[in-house]
DNA sequence: TAATGGTTCGGCG
DNA sequence: CGCCGAACCATTA
């Protein structure tokens, strides 16, 4: 039987930009996941898949990997109008995901303000829908803190979220 | 239904 | 400031 993952492999591509390594999984018109992880093993776990695969020349993988790869240089990449296949998830999460995807380049809001945002008080849920974000980056959870100003979680490590409030210049060394 | 979070807010020392 | 405890609410078991 073959899963919606499994037949999107063959667009799987996997980078090391920094410390840790970054999957890209996308179909045929759409970014279907990333997912971070600090061995390239763990990539594959992460994402279930088994077999190594052969690098897609997929378009839409080939600018994704160039916007990273610009991403972790500092520069100031706009990944809003990349397409995501959010089929599948519920309603309440596409919600916060897509306000999300507003917080500027280098800005942070608040769980509450998300919550908020969207019309409810539960800023919780807020954090377990950023928690399953399959969108790393894209859908930016890492500019997402807590309203007190501390830096609340990160499902891969809260230290990839520091690093990447730092390259977009909010935190400083 | 109960338990669980990437939380918030008020209260107290 | 730091440490509770209660309250918020969408998932999941």
């Amino acid at each position: 039987m073959l899963t919606p993952l499994d037949r999107a492999m063959k667009n799987l591509l996997i980078i090391k930009p920094d410390l840790f390594w970054l999957g890209m999984v996308v179909s045929e018109r759409k970014v279907v996941r990333l997912c971070f992880s600090y061995s390239e093993k763990g990539i594959r776990e992460g994402l279930g898949i088994k077999s190594s695969q052969r690098p897609s020349a997929s378009s839409l993988l080939q600018s994704l990997k160039s916007d990273m790869t610009d991403y972790w240089k500092g520069m100031r990449v706009d990944f809003s109008g990349y397409p995501l296949d959010l089929a599948g998830y519920s309603p309440f999460y596409k919600k916060v995901w897509t306000q999300t995807r507003l917080i500027p380049y280098g800005e942070v809001r608040s769980y509450k303000w998300v919550a908020e945002a969207i019309g409810t008080r539960g800023f919780r849920a807020v954090g377990k829908a950023l928690g399953n974000n399959p969108f790393p980056i894209i859908v930016p959870c890492h500019r997402v803190i807590k309203e007190d100003g501390g830096l609340g979680g990160f499902s891969s490590g809260l230290a990839i979220k520091r690093r990447l409030l730092k390259i977009e210049g909010f935190l400083k060394d």
